[in-house]
RNA sequence: GGGCCUGUAGCUCAGCUCGGUGAGAGCGCAUCCCUGAUAAGGAUGAGGUCGUUGGUUCAAGUCCAACCAGGCCCA
């Protein structure tokens, strides 16, 4: 015999998950899951890596919980799930930390301080975050091997990352254009359009309306009225060239304080609500007019043109445009072959080219001024202010500006098409995110924004000469090939990357590397070949890569339909023309407690270690896994998990408690037992049924990617056999002697599988407290293995599911719930003995009859039984039941449902009989003949009687006490009293004790007809009307009566 | 301005796929009960215009349309 280590049923669920942690380590369980199934098939999972720029938050933890609890389940079904870890390492945001810490504001700063200083700084302060990254992924149960990480600053890395870029660069896919970007002048460089889109924020922005005068038009009776533009940027009028009409438009020109304004026809309400339209000409009209300049900058422009992106929606309809600032104003520009003049430097200053007042103001302090020289000037008609979003900078806030530079771009828009074909074959959880948001935004595909004008980033790998040749390097090897000498030893970061130059191929002339570094997020695309190394032209990672390339499944957060998603689909398709991943979850934000999305720049990060420390990891996960839908975003918070240790883990933990405290007691050891389950009592047949249909759905819901649903399946299924199985069972584990034959026996396995099921069953959720039941219950009996993580998947057993039981289980309970609900209503104690219950139900009674017992136990009479007549229960009601009347009759239904409602109990008291009705003439139309499936049975209100019913199913109770039931109650109040003594005097469930009650009048009659019944239950050894002496003493009252209650230990 | 998601009890959320007529759970609150799983458990009660309006239908929380509010994304 085997004992069970004891469990305290207080326990810190911190504490045993660090104890869980040790315990991996040292048995080195996460490893061993793998090799037990290596040389099986391969599920493959990609890390999306995480950006090591700061401290993981709460919200981290949401997507490495998904990105576990699926791996985890697949290798519990057979499959090899090998999870190599990842580190974004570059980018801005490894920037701006370090910048922050070395107190820079601007490029040239940087420069000053040393490019080598700098990244060497950025290295550090990665690694340093990393280590925080793998503290929490270890702590939380994520099982990954961070030791095998990929790191995208790694020299094997960006080869494998240039090697692709050669490749586009070969391709003609990678070109270097003009092009409005969005810039960040604080960074001082263009951002990628998903960057851009991460900063959209509510903002105040200047609405000015403003006036250009008409010069010259081919109608001179337009010359002098002036053309009302709208700008929310007033500092891109220094910049002004030109002007947009709608030319399929009406415009009108309307009188206001004795100038001429034109405007859209259909504005004219909005804007100057009350003037009077003079008269109205077409958009087409207008253009080609030439309008006196706001300010001096170019020649040979100022003039209309059409442009068929004028809104007629908001604004005049005059579109105000300024190439330099604006992709549709650069395409009009060049059309019109209007100049570009751009006074703004790259630190968003204007230059010596902007008019004076202007000159070395940051561009989004020039608004105040523009504006009020333009009122001086009689060119503003009104100024107010207007709340929109505009984009910031993701990272550091500043307003962003459109801006013409040169950049290098991805021809994305090459392969779209591809990519929504690729797209179908996808399977998204939620599926709306495939043809809605990720769908859309394929659909709307733009060139990719690779080149950034930074420093801690993969160079990107182009040289040029004087000449402007280019040349794209693909290796060091390579590279060293052509610089003549070997540099595969160098960091190919910069600024050692520059330095190496060599004679260009085509002209001979000294080639230099551009100065650029790539958009981060192409490094996190390019993963599933780069973690590899993969480089074909050097022979490498080709096996592993191609083995594992497309992912089974990934899973981040919505946010990365714009980032990762995207990404790895876009450089899939580019290099290898298939998808990149089979199953993508995608889930929904954490937010704060006010529904804010969390982030570093709000301040409203929740610690993870604070959860950790206090409810632990098994909380969160489930909760996270669990609660509400995966899909939207979800809000956590202290008291929430709370509940999830209250509702779910300590409910567990209470039963296995229990088990194990009963099974130590009685010496039970389930090795050394076996009743067939058929010969187990209904009771456990229930529990066992519900097992298996709980470890069928389980199953189910992972495969489809649906924890959640997996999860609750698991969360009933303890329910069930916290509540009912252990409830109704109890007495069979009270079995100190362990004379209790093979009931108990039964009951001590039923539970034991119940529970080591279980545990297998939240292995993937919670494997912390799956891992204690597990090792306690299970590890090395009957060699089982050490961990539940190298167990298998529970798998299902249709025919142990019987649904006819459970239905009946159903019934059974609700029974039982009636008729507490009478003995409510009544104010009679559970404890109180009571004859006998009275049943009607019209559903399976064959079912339901073996269970009758159990309803009499758990309701305290001594017998249920059916009831043979309506009569035995009083009057009763029938009521419509609509879906199986509703097709039958369609309209009528109404009638027959007011003539059941009007019926005196007649029509009804046949139902009940089981015969059907003809309600002639009652009801119009064809005769209708109600029979007894077409309704539910209530019964009436009661008069005197304890009864209740509900759906079908009605309860009566009898009453009345006898002196003996009253007896038999006293009795069991005594019981109840010495066992509370026997808690407080601090005696284990097991103890004999000798036993004396000082008692008078029926309750001294009560002991005397119960004496070997309170004995029994109390383990007195000896039991006599008095004192024990030296005992402990208790005083109770019970039924107005004073009871002395003396014990002691024998 | 466009797209997607969400809207059910004071709070957190089921139910909507597939319409069936007194709408559920947990937390909180009140009353009561049970009790060697006990810092648990159970029963009852108060608390709902199922975002609004219209439509389809014998029947709408559920299907359809429009609108409103919030969130996310795009412009």
């Amino acid at each position: 015999m085997r004992r069970f280590e004891p469990v305290d049923p207080k326990v810190s669920f911190p504490e045993r998950e660090r104890r869980i942690l040790e315990f991996w380590r040292e048995a080195d369980v996460f490893r061993r899951s793998l090799e037990l199934r290596r040389g099986a098939p391969e599920w493959v999972f990609y890390e999306g890596p995480p950006t090591a720029n700061g401290k993981p938050g709460i919200h981290h933890t949401e997507s490495r919980t998904f990105k576990d609890v699926f791996p985890r389940f697949k290798t519990m079904t057979g499959f090899f799930v090998p999870r190599k870890g990842g580190w974004d390492c570059h980018g801005l945001p490894v920037e701006l930390e370090v910048e922050k810490e070395i107190g820079t504001r601007t490029k040239r700063d940087i420069e000053a301080f040393g490019i080598a200083e700098f990244n060497r700084r950025c290295r550090e302060s990665v690694m340093r975050y990393v280590d925080d990254w793998e503290r929490l992924t270890e702590r939380i149960g994520f099982w990954i091997d961070t030791s095998d990480a990929y790191r995208t600053m790694d020299p094997e890395y960006i080869e494998s990352v240039w090697w692709s870029l050669k490749r586009l660069h070969a391709r003609g896919l990678l070109f270097e254009d003009d092009k409005v970007t969005s810039y960040c002048p604080r960074c001082g460089t263009a951002l990628s359009d998903a960057e851009t889109a991460l900063g959209y924020t509510q903002v105040e922005d200047p609405s000015v309306f403003v006036l250009f005068r008409i010069a010259e038009a081919a109608d001179p009776s337009l010359v002098g009225a002036a053309l009302l533009g709208w700008t929310t940027t007033p500092w891109t009028l220094i910049s002004n060239t030109g002007i947009g009409v709608a030319s399929q438009a009406r415009y009108a020109e309307v009188e206001h304080d004795g100038r001429r304004l034109i405007l859209a026809a259909s504005l004219v309400e909005r804007v100057l609500p009350g003037d009077r339209v003079r008269r109205e000409v077409r958009g087409a009209d207008l253009v080609g007019a030439r309008y006196e300049p706001l300010y001096p900058n170019v020649e040979g422009a100022h003039r209309v043109a059409a442009a068929d992106f004028v809104s007629l929606e908001e604004g005049t309809g005059v579109v105000h445009m300024a190439p330099a600032f604006g992709a549709e104003d650069l395409e009009v520009g060049r059309r019109e072959g209007w100049p570009v003049f751009k006074p703004i430097d790259g630190e968003g200053r204007f230059t010596e080219e902007a008019p004076e007042f202007v000159r070395g103001l940051f561009f989004k302090d020039s608004d105040p001024p523009i504006t009020e020289d333009l009122r001086r000037r009689g060119l503003l008609l009104r100024a107010g202010t207007i709340e929109h979003t505009y984009p910031l900078c993701w990272r550091c806030n500043t307003p962003l500006l459109y801006y013409a530079r040169t950049s290098w771009y991805i021809r994305t828009t090459a392969v779209k098409q591809r990519l929504l074909q690729v797209n179908e074959t996808v399977n998204w959880y939620p599926e709306h995110i495939k043809h809605g948001r990720y769908g859309d935004w394929l659909g709307n595909n733009v060139d990719w924004a690779l080149s950034r004008e930074r420093y801690w980033g993969t160079p990107l790998p182009i040289w040029r000469c004087p000449n402007r040749h280019d040349t794209a390097i693909g290796s060091l090897v390579e590279l060293s090939d052509r610089a003549g000498r070997d540099v595969t030893g160098i960091d190919p970061h910069r600024p050692a990357i520059d330095e190496v130059a060599f004679a260009c191929p085509e002209c001979g002339a000294e080639a230099r590397r551009v100065p650029e570094v790539i958009d981060t997020w192409y490094d996190s695309g390019a993963m599933p070949f780069a973690q590899w190394g993969y480089h074909p032209e050097l022979g490498r990672g080709i096996e592993m890569f191609e083995r594992r390339f497309p992912a089974d499944f990934i899973s981040e957060a919505i946010d990365q339909t714009r980032g990762w998603f995207y990404t790895l689909m876009a450089e899939a398709v580019l290099h290898f023309d298939s998808t990149c991943y089979r199953n993508v979850v995608c889930l929904g934000h954490i937010v704060d407690a006010q529904g804010r999305k969390m982030s570093k720049s709000l301040g409203n990060v929740i610690d993870p270690w604070e959860v950790l420390d206090r409810q632990g990891a098994d909380a969160l996960r489930w909760y996270l896994l669990t609660s509400g839908s995966p899909w939207t975003s979800r809000r956590v918070g202290s008291q929430i998990l709370d509940e999830v240790v209250r509702q779910f883990l300590l409910t567990l933990w209470n039963v296995y408690a229990f088990f194990v405290t009963y099974a130590n007691a009685g010496g039970f050891d389930p090795d050394e037992h076996d009743v067939p389950v058929a010969e187990r009592p209904l009771l456990d047949r229930w529990i066992l049924s519900r097992l298996a249909g709980t470890a069928r759905a389980a199953r189910a819901g992972l495969e489809a990617y649906d924890a959640t649903a997996a999860g609750r399946g698991i969360q009933a299924f303890v329910d069930d056999l916290s509540n009912w199985y252990v409830r109704r069972a109890r007495r069979r584990f009270w079995d100190p002697d362990g004379s209790g034959g093979p009931d108990s026996e039964a009951a001590f396995l039923t539970l034991h599988e119940c529970l080591v099921t279980v545990a297998r069953l939240l292995a993937p959720f919670t494997p912390f407290v799956a891992e204690e039941l597990w090792r306690n219950l299970a590890a090395g009996r009957g060699g089982a293995p050490d961990s539940v993580h190298l167990t298998d998947y529970p798998e299902p057993h249709p025919p142990a599911v019987d649904e006819a039981l459970e239905g009946a289980m159903e019934t059974a309970r609700a029974i039982v719930e009636l008729g507490r609900r009478v003995r409510s209503d009544a104010r009679i104690k559970v404890r109180q003995p009571l004859l006998e219950a009275v049943v009607h139900f019209s559903g399976d009674r064959e079912a339901l009859g073996p269970l009758l017992p159990l309803v009499a136990d758990e309701l305290n009479v001594k017998q249920v039984v059916f009831a043979e007549s309506v009569e035995q229960l009083g009057r009763w009601r029938a009521k419509p039941n609509f879906r199986v009347l509703g097709p039958k009759l369609g309209e009528r239904v109404k009638v027959v449902a007011e003539v059941l409602a009007r019926d005196d109990g007649s029509i009804a008291k046949e139902l009940a009989e089981g015969r059907a009705v003809a309600l002639q003439e009652l009801v119009p139309g064809a005769p209708v003949t109600l029979l007894p499936e077409d309704v539910d049975l209530v019964r009436e209100t009661a008069e005197g009687w304890g009864v209740a019913s509900e759906g079908g199913l009605t309860v009566a109770l009898e009453l009345e006490l006898t002196h003996e039931l009253r007896l038999e109650g006293l009795a069991r109040e005594l019981v109840r009293v010495v066992q509370d003594a026997r808690k407080s005097a601090g005696l284990e469930v097991s103890d004999r004790i000798e036993l004396g009650l000082e008692v008078s009048g029926e309750l001294a009659e009560a002991l005397r007809a119960h004496h070997a019944y309170v004995m029994g239950e109390t383990l007195a050894t000896t039991l006599h009307e008095g004192v024990v002496a030296d005992g402990h003493r208790e005083e109770a009252g019970v039924d107005g009566r004073t009871v002395v209650v003396t014990l002691r230990r024998v």
